[in-house]
DNA sequence: TTTCTAACA
DNA sequence: TGTTAGGA
């Protein structure tokens, strides 16, 4: 099934057609680039061109945001779930006792409560965990 | 017409 | 995030 991922992975959407089918503004969409959320191609007109797979996050990115979470948290998710991925391939040849194993669920439980909505300014990143 | 970058009464 | 200017 490679095949398959290998077209979700084609960019060949425009901005315009990721905007009707997201419901997000352009600057929305060019915003979650910035923040390393999408990495849309670019054709030779510099235009910006999405694949499947960019739609997908965009749509889980409004979800996330419609359960409170911000920025912040979106992309700890991101990348914690990059650090997963790293940490499935080390484990096929490793043992599964990694210091990141560790690092992952920890920040599984912060992002649990934590970093839902209000600023970081300070209250809520104290009472809601422990460290691991 | 559509999208791009940069910037802010 | 919205919106707009000025260009491609």
């Amino acid at each position: 099934m490679k095949e398959k991922e290998l077209r979700r992975s084609l960019s060949v959407f425009p901005i315009g057609t990721v905007m009707k089918l997201t419901d997000l503004t352009a600057r929305q969409i060019r915003y979650y680039e910035e923040q390393d959320l999408i990495h849309p191609k670019r054709n030779d007109g510099n235009r910006r061109m999405y694949s499947l797979n960019d739609i997908d996050v965009l749509l889980e990115i409004k979800d996330y945001l419609a359960e409170g979470i911000n920025m912040a948290g979106i992309k700890h998710i991101y990348d914690m779930k990059e650090v997963a991925k790293q940490k499935k391939q080390a484990d096929l040849k490793k043992p599964v006792t990694d210091e990141d194993v560790r690092r992952i669920f920890h920040d599984e439980l912060l992002q649990a409560g934590r970093l839902t909505n209000e600023d970081q300014s300070s209250t809520t990143l104290f009472h809601t965990h422990r460290p691991l």
